[in-house]
Parts: C-alpha cells; structure tokens; sequence
DNA sequence: CACAAACTAATCATATATGTTTAGTTAAAA
DNA sequence: TTTTAACTAAACATATATGATTAGTTTGTG
C-alpha cells in the first residue's frame, strides 16, 4: 500500500474512532495540546502522524494504540 | 512519558527486534528501501519514525505492528 | 596486530510534519 | 432564513523526518 492511500485510512479511522467518543476535532485536539488542523489534516489523509503522535492521539482517545493498530490493520486484510 | 524517552524506548525495542532476525541495519534498510542511517538513527533515538514507516518497518521485520506497538507498550507499564 | 563488517557521528540537502492565521464551507438548530 | 459550531482549505512559517555523503569508531575474526 503506497503512502498516499495508508494515510486516508488512517484518517477515516482516525475520525470514526473520535466521533464515537464524541468528541469535536476542538476537543481531541486540545487533549493533545495541539491546534484542531493538524487534527483535520490527519482526518483527511494528508499527513501521516509520528508514532510518538499516534500514540498521544490514541491515548486522547482511551484506546490502547496496539489495539488502534490492530483494528486499522483489519481495515487493509 | 516525552517525546525524548519515547523515543530512545522504542529505539532499543527495534534494535532488539532486528537483531533477534539476524538483520543488520543495512539489510533492514534494504528491505524498506532506505538507507541505513536511518535506521541508525531511529535506533538511537535520535528521531520518532511516522507512522507509515513504522508499519514498514514492522513488515520487514515480520513481526504485525499491533504486536510491535503491544510490546512497546509493556516497556513503560 | 591487521582487516573488514557494522555501526556512529556529523554535515548538508530536501520532504514532510507541525504551528499559526485567516477565510470560506457545511450542517445543524433556533 | 439566520446564527453558530464544526470543519475545510489555503497560505506561510518552523521543526523534524528523511536522503545522501563522508569520516571516524567499534567489534568481531583471521
């Protein structure tokens, strides 16, 4: 899978998992201390965030970032 | 935990993984087509690898980056 | 010791992630 | 329809990831 196309399913997973925690990208992004675009570029697959970010935005989220891994992994099988 | 020692941890796991595959850096950068300093440096802590090529480097080592992430996650619990 | 493979370190370049601001769009609610 | 919250989009800046080269260090092996 080329990066163009990794980075979009992450972003929609990304944006499932936020909005059934029901959050706004305001919200979530201010639990990470970071502004609420770098939220929506994510979201919409134009950058593919660090690990050190991901895990920060999974723990924003309560879920393990194992677990966030393990179900995108499901999403390309 | 800061991004400093987030990133030295997860470090010391991939190089503990690659050597456990008997990979050197330069043939685990072959397999990603990259080069080799880059793997030294992730390493070495110097710097947090985006996401995508995490799960690229997961790959080379054969290991799901679930796992990965799960083991990682046990080296600060 | 000598030799070679593996790795570190430093520097410089480029690409991409991240920070910030402003304007515009969408969607829901009054 | 008007208003507002939520979001997208675009531009510009800075920080960091990644590419490439070169020199030096470590480590194992003869």
């Amino acid at each position: 899978m080329d990066k163009s196309e990794f980075n979009k399913r992450l972003g929609l997973l990304i944006r499932k998992k936020r909005i059934e925690k029901g959050l706004t990208q305001l919200e979530l992004a201010d639990l990470m201390n970071l502004d609420y675009q770098y939220i929506s570029r994510i979201e919409r697959g134009l950058i593919s965030p660090t690990l050190f970010w991901f895990t920060k935005l999974s723990e924003a989220l309560n879920i393990h970032s194992s677990d966030f891994m393990h179900e995108f992994e499901e999403t390309y099988d």
